[in-house]
DNA sequence: TCATCTAGTACTCGTCCGCGC
DNA sequence: AGCGCGGACGAGTACTAGATG
């Protein structure tokens, strides 16, 4: 371990002042050298470097954004946990560094809450604020939004910037894909009775009534029992196909469906919805509808800066693609006649 | 949305000196007021407060930590998407609050990779970093620790600070745990060849060994396809319960003796290891050997401020006892004979 | 005269410290 | 001693004025 002298140890740090005197310039030049702005001759340039590299100088960031009167920082509100928000949280780092931007990451915890984090980014001068799968009310959202650029992220707020994926597109894209496998006859398990569940419910009905494929809707929840529970009721309907309302409930049913030697996806083909880290379990293989985080955080970042550097006042509501993520559940409609 | 004026929209921010002007005192007073501090009188303090709530001040924290020389960061680097890291830095963030110190968490990106992170931790001036899980070289760790002090969780390194979870305790616990439910005759499928694999084996081994319980090792690897692999081998060996080198091959496991009919926990009783989310899910309910993110957390931040503010040079090496998560995969040996 | 380059100063926003009352 | 003020300071950036060719 190093003796150093103290918390923090920056006694001997470097500072611009120091790389400035030994390439024999000022701290202004210095600093615009190596940044790589224009300015300082070729020569200069080189100096400062070369001073730079032999002190192993490198600028405090805060002092920079304090001086820059801009800190060209995006707040980003997370529930860590959330491998989905772990993914976008990722995609958003390379996509704010693209546009000449850094990533604040701030997670909710369980102490302060989702206020906390945003409290703790707003004091830290971030420029925009973007919020994952916030919960937070709408009132707040709004009056958040007045006094710093507020992106959604998966969730809908009037007036508000949103980036969000519609789940008519997602259930469109699952029952293209059985359609495609020959499936004429479909079972969807619905999650209960909350707003995505029925916007997932209806968008089956509707993407199956396009195409006059048959269809049985079978009740259920967001979890593997309801999955499970399920089963019957989808092997007596006849489908050859199933969307499930979400990962947790195509695990519950292709359990139950294991277990009465149902074979998936030869006599059953499976879809789930999130393609959460479940559907890509080995052993599980599950073909699932997701949301395609590159895609949602590009957008993201793309509004934030649109309203930072493109003074755009009016909200905007992007709707991104899912994506289909197919695996092992799902296959061409058997012709023999399914008998059981 | 807001009419700002512009990035950043700083030009009504109140400041420091805004506050104490309406409060009609010095900025010192005032900054002192704010934090708490001693030296202004109870009626200052109050004027300033109330000042600062009217023009809803809230102090920079770049600009303080510049002022105070000291930043007071833990700088942390994780992979973001592995679900054992984030619950780490969840806890994390409460110990540091409580230390009186802020985290910034830095996750290693596809992109820029783990010495990303630590640079950009570094030019943010955190006093110390952790490291999740580093796979970064041993002589880096060291040159690095040199210069800003370095605690690791979760992996060993020669001369650095350290806090980790012993693979025997886990193993002993869960030897502890089956022995303790009356089961006279274990099986443990391994992880393969690496190190970890070979403590987690030793350790059961070892426990077995104490307490005069026969045993059977079966060799696999870390997938779900080696646990399903082991199934037969498992129950030839006539033991009652198994512990799995890891919840992957737990549940590969499971998946292949729900297939065979085998009862669990009635018949088999089955342990797993890391109490990932897949042990947690309602439909699995595996019993499982964890760690104890809160307090690795702890033990990681205490390291931490011991060096910074007592002065610690000597490198420590703190073992965390892991938990053992009793769930549904486990129960009291059946007294009847296994008949099969 | 006009670019090009550079130095110098003002400034960012708080905190620390010496000094007076 | 308790309280409060003014100013230096931290590490940079922005801007202006001037020097150089």
């Amino acid at each position: 371990m190093s003796s150093s002298s103290g918390p923090g140890d920056q006694s001997r740090r470097p500072t611009l002042a120091d790389v400035a005197a030994r390439a024999g310039v000022s701290p202004g030049t210095a600093s615009l050298a190596l940044r790589g702005a224009a300015g300082p001759s070729a020569a200069s340039v080189q100096r400062v470097r070369a001073a730079a590299a032999d002190l192993g100088y490198r600028a405090d960031r805060a002092a920079s954004r304090l001086a820059a009167r801009r800190t060209r920082l995006l707040g980003v509100v997370l529930t860590i946990r959330n491998t989905f928000h772990a993914e976008l949280a990722e995609a958003l780092q390379d996509a704010a560094d693209d546009a000449g931007y850094q990533v604040l990451l701030h997670p909710a915890t369980e102490r302060a809450g989702e206020s906390g984090a945003v409290d703790v980014l707003l004091d830290s001068r971030c420029e925009a604020l973007l919020l994952l799968g916030t919960e937070l009310p709408a009132d707040q959202l709004t009056a958040l939004d007045a006094r710093t650029p507020v992106v959604l992220v998966g969730r809908r707020a009037p007036g508000l910037d949103v980036v969000r994926v519609d789940e008519a597109d997602g259930t469109e894209l699952a029952v293209a894909h059985l359609a495609n496998l020959g499936h004429t006859r479909l079972a969807h398990v619905t999650g209960g009775s909350g707003e995505v569940a029925g916007e997932r419910r209806e968008g089956f009905l509707a993407a199956a009534l396009r195409r006059g494929i048959g269809t049985t809707v079978v009740d259920g929840a967001f979890s593997e029992d309801a999955g499970a529970a399920a089963a019957p009721a989808v092997l007596a309907s006849g489908a050859s196909g199933v969307l499930a309302a979400n990962d947790r409930v195509a695990l519950g049913l292709l359990d139950a469906l294991r277990r009465t030697g149902t074979d998936v996806p030869g006599a059953l083909s499976v879809v789930g919805y999130d393609d959460s880290p479940l559907a890509r379990l080995g052993h599980v293989g599950l073909t699932s509808v997701g949301q395609d985080p590159p895609a949602l955080a590009a957008a993201a970042v793309r509004l934030a800066v649109e309203r930072l550097d493109g003074g755009r006042e009016q909200p905007v509501d992007v709707i991104v693609e899912p994506r289909l993520r197919v695996r092992a559940t799902t296959a061409t409609r058997d012709d023999e006649e399914r008998g059981r």
